[in-house]
DNA sequence: GGGCCCGCAGGG
DNA sequence: CCCTGCGGGCCC
């Protein structure tokens, strides 16, 4: 037969249907069509020759895929049954993390107890019985890829598919969206489930509870979110306020290098972990893993760079998950309102942010980084928010001519943290590993490289990352806690009186009488378009007499005299005007709306003043 | 999906 | 106080 080739253990293990073009995957030739027979469920065309076990009739049999799902009724299903389980754990407020640790254990593993003896697993869901294997390599899947017909495959394996031009999943034939087949994104709840599923089964119930509580990152909800600091009118009719910072949660100052721990985390006590996403970047900031809420680049050119955000703002990022290049920012034109400009139109220096990070770089110290589902080009953002991803560290750092001409600053980051990466099912963290080769490295300028020992590196003896040198001591205020309850006496201060102010000042120059200064009352707008209250108009002509003035027309008189009255602003004559003067009433309600909008901002920062206080 | 507009925070 | 910034929502 045509898969001789084929060990007698391959034959047993690789089940794999013909694919689009009628090639066996598991023999890899082309057979007869005698030898094709389709899957009665599921239509898909297998070499009869390259089955197990070959079926009995040619028409009317179900594929080894089908049998395997009819069976155990869960094989594309399971994944999405084991994570949507493991979720609704995660998200019960009535279990404590042990508590919801034990119950995870019990779902991936089937028992409370720990079960080591593999071929007795009797789990509602175990994942170790091939379910969870790649199609391609039949190994455990690394990386996993999820299509949106519910398959899985490894990053790899599927990234060499669909490079052969394969457009269709592997297993059942459906197509792959172009966006899926060119930008995938790593299943990273998938990854997770499996590192879960991997420490109920070869660890104690006992560890297995320890890092699995430790690593069990969750999706943190609008829900958690306190109130507001500051929302315009407008942004309250839709729901969210744009740019509102809210409550910090944490008690790290705003410079804080390094994990968030659980000490800084009075509400949870757990600190931020790897996993931890949130919905946008408001969030994020108020849980301290990146606190600008628009810049990508957190830190002081004179102190170093606390953590970035790889949003996809710049076309020249590279993103490999444990390590990726990252753009400076500045060197585009954003004058206006133009925050959309990626172009760049000027050269990026090493100052301001660039410099903070280059600090970071030479000190060697440990830099948070959130991906947002923002980043499209990359196979570890996540598919919604904005996700915790970990430390990592700035191993060189140089300037480059960008995609568009202009140069560019460059960081090499590498992850160093002792939380494995969402997108992984390894067990452990980072080890120190070899720096990647650089390409674009020949042709750049001002390469920094860090000379003496990092600050935040690997202790060979304890087995872990941790601080070699103290970290940089702050330069900003933390959040201050009660020591009693936990609750959050005083975080940063939203600047609402300060906006308060501006609008008001606002206000008063576009809505100001030109005659008393102050904010219009019952404003009177000229046909010269001058502003002035009816009162001040009309007292600053009470009791005067009119100006008289001969009016001509080609050397004709056209009116003997006239009252002319003349604009305090500009000298016009406005006596018409005053005759029957209109108060203008649409400026009169805007001026109003406005003024009710400071009164609220002013309201607003008195509670939180009273809150500070209590 | 891109453009526009409003918004806040933080560095300098 | 000014300027910049890898947001976010709405509108077209």
């Amino acid at each position: 037969m045509t898969g001789n080739s084929i060990t007698s253990r391959s034959n047993q293990t690789m089940q794999l249907p013909c694919d689009y073009d009628g090639h066996c995957m598991v023999c890899k030739q082309n057979p007869p069509n005698i030898e094709i027979s389709p899957c009665r469920t599921c239509a898909t065309p297998w070499h009869i020759l390259c089955l197990p076990v070959p079926p009995t009739t040619f028409f009317d049999w179900d594929c080894p895929d089908c049998c395997q799902s009819q069976q155990n009724n869960h094989a594309p299903p399971l994944t999405e049954n084991l994570i949507s389980a493991i979720q609704a754990i995660q998200s019960d407020i009535s279990l404590t993390e042990v508590e919801k640790a034990i119950k995870r254990q019990k779902l991936v593993g089937g028992s409370s107890k720990p079960h080591l003896d593999n071929n007795k697993s009797n789990g509602m869901l175990d994942i170790f019985d091939g379910t969870l294997n790649c199609s391609f390599c039949m190994q455990l899947l690394e990386r996993p890829i999820t299509t949106p017909c519910g398959h899985n495959f490894c990053l790899r394996c599927f990234e060499k598919w669909i490079g052969k031009g394969k457009h269709v999943c592997a297993k059942c034939r459906s197509t792959i969206p172009s966006k899926i087949a060119s930008h995938p994104r790593i299943n990273s709840q998938l990854a997770i489930a499996i590192r879960l599923a991997k420490l109920a089964r070869s660890e104690g119930i006992r560890e297995s509870i320890d890092i699995a509580t430790k690593n069990a990152p969750c999706f943190m909800h609008n829900d958690d979110r306190p109130n507001t600091a500051f929302t315009t009118e407008r942004a309250k009719k839709a729901g969210k306020a744009n740019a509102c910072c809210g409550k910090i949660f944490v008690t790290i100052p705003s410079d804080h290098f390094g994990p968030i721990l659980a000490e800084n985390d009075p509400i949870r006590n757990r600190g931020v972990v790897v996993g931890d996403t949130w919905s946008d970047r408001m969030e994020c900031r108020q849980w301290g893993a990146h606190f600008p809420h628009v810049a990508g680049i957190a830190g002081q050119s004179n102190h170093g760079s606390q953590s970035v955000a790889l949003s996809g703002g710049y076309i020249d990022d590279e993103d490999h998950g444990e390590w990726f290049l990252y753009t400076g920012s500045g060197g585009r034109d954003l004058s206006g309102n133009k925050r959309i400009n990626k172009q760049h139109s000027f050269d990026q220096t090493f100052d301001y942010m660039n410099q903070a990070l280059r600090i970071s770089c030479l000190k060697g110290y440990p830099v948070r980084v959130v991906r947002s589902h923002k980043e499209k080009c990359s196979f570890y953002a996540p598919e919604v928010g904005v996700r915790y991803d970990g430390i990592y560290r700035i191993e060189k750092c140089w300037r480059k001519n960008g995609i568009h001409g202009h140069k560019v600053c460059r960081y090499l980051f590498v992850r160093c943290d002792n939380e494995p990466a969402p997108w992984t099912s390894d067990l452990y963290g980072d080890r120190p590993r070899p720096l990647p080769k650089i390409k674009e490295l020949k042709d750049a300028i001002d390469i920094t490289e860090r000379k003496g020992v990092p600050s935040w590196d690997y202790d060979e003896e304890k087995g872990c990352w941790l601080w070699k040198k103290p970290p940089p001591k702050s330069k900003k205020k933390a959040t201050i806690v009660n020591s009693v309850d936990g609750t959050i006496i005083r975080d940063f201060k939203p600047k609402t009186k300060k906006v308060s102010l501006k609008l008001k000042a606002r206000i008063l120059k576009e809505f100001g009488c030109n005659i008393c200064r102050k904010v219009l009352v019952l404003p009177l707008t000229t046909p010269c378009a001058h502003n002035f209250c009816k009162t001040c108009l009309e007292d600053a002509f009470s009791g005067q007499s009119y100006t008289k003035k001969r009016i001509y027309e080609n050397g004709r008189t056209l009116r003997s005299l006239k009252n002319i009255i003349r604009c305090p602003s500009c000298s016009n004559d406005i006596a018409d005007f005053l005759q029957n003067p209109q108060v203008n009433r649409e400026m009169m309600d805007v001026i109003e709306s406005l003024q009710r909008q400071t009164e609220q901002m002013d309201g607003n920062s008195e509670e939180l003043s009273d809150d500070n206080a209590a």
